[in-house]
DNA sequence: TTAGATGTTACTTTATATATTACATCTAAC
DNA sequence: GTTAGATGTAATATATAAAGTAACATCTAA
């Protein structure tokens, strides 16, 4: 099982440069958000611009959204940041001289693209406008809760 | 990225069992197609007999599967050997006193939750007879091409 | 000119999947 | 019963990828 976080991270700086765009948006800033570090938010930013998800110049802290929030899906940022990209991973040493071993890496290959394809699917339909609407609602809502 | 290669190295494990009722069913047999060690397999089949999909008994290799394959889903497996079980992960240290950091781990808990939903969908219309029946159309084609 | 930002790379640390080893326990054959 | 060989199980070691850290070239704006 994979332990990375770059999707979730990620999502986290394009979510905090839309809500702080009229604050501080350099690097340490948003890593100081994602408790990280400005090394790795400026790698993935890097990462979301050359996907065309985000606008950078060097020497200004003035990163911007290069899309509408309702145009940016999950599936974008995950394209942008997860170079692999499989969700399910085939174990490629089997044994080529037995029936299943030369031949189950095909076999699930084909298979795990089909679950991979489904849960493209599923992350096309978010959007990081829904994900800022969720967020600010929880918000609200701790605030609420607060105050009573 | 470190891989699991747990689901996969299970189902050659189940399909192996399957294909090969009639021969040596010993872990090390088993590790042999697998390229990996007796142990591992032997620790994936406890997961898999827990699971209720394995039928073993100790101090003999006669494993056999519980169900029928084609009442085995790839989602059965995906369960019964993934403890954690999820596909995306949650970065759960972000900062709590900012908007995002302090929301967007619920958030895209949530949204990861659709994203599972959907893949395992998928793994459950998948079953184990549908991937040994692949692996043999594949030795058959296999066989055809080299005897041309 | 300069302070402070991004872009980029190299290296270190940390986390964890897998390999390895060992051994208790069980089964079946003798 | 004894024994060979299997599973069940745990402890430890190893390998490797993700993330952390540090350094610096380059760019921007005051």
């Amino acid at each position: 099982m994979r332990y990375s976080h770059r999707l979730s991270d990620a999502v986290h700086i394009l979510a905090y440069i839309d809500i702080y765009h009229d604050s501080d948006l350099s690097s340490t800033a948003i890593a100081a958000s994602v408790e990280s570090n400005p090394a790795l938010v400026r790698r993935l930013m890097v990462a979301l611009r050359r996907a065309g998800l985000l606008a950078t110049q060097q020497g200004t802290a003035t990163p911007r959204l290069a899309r509408q929030p309702a145009k940016i899906s999950l599936l974008d940022v995950y394209r942008s940041v997860e170079e692999e990209g499989n969700l399910l991973h085939v174990d490629d040493k089997t044994n080529p001289k037995c029936v299943v071993g030369g031949n189950i890496q095909e076999t699930l290959r084909v298979a795990y693209d089909e679950v991979q394809r489904a849960a493209e699917a599923q992350m096309a339909q978010i959007t990081l406008a829904s994900l800022v609407d969720d967020i600010w609602t929880r918000e609200r809502e701790k605030k609420a809760n607060g105050s009573q």
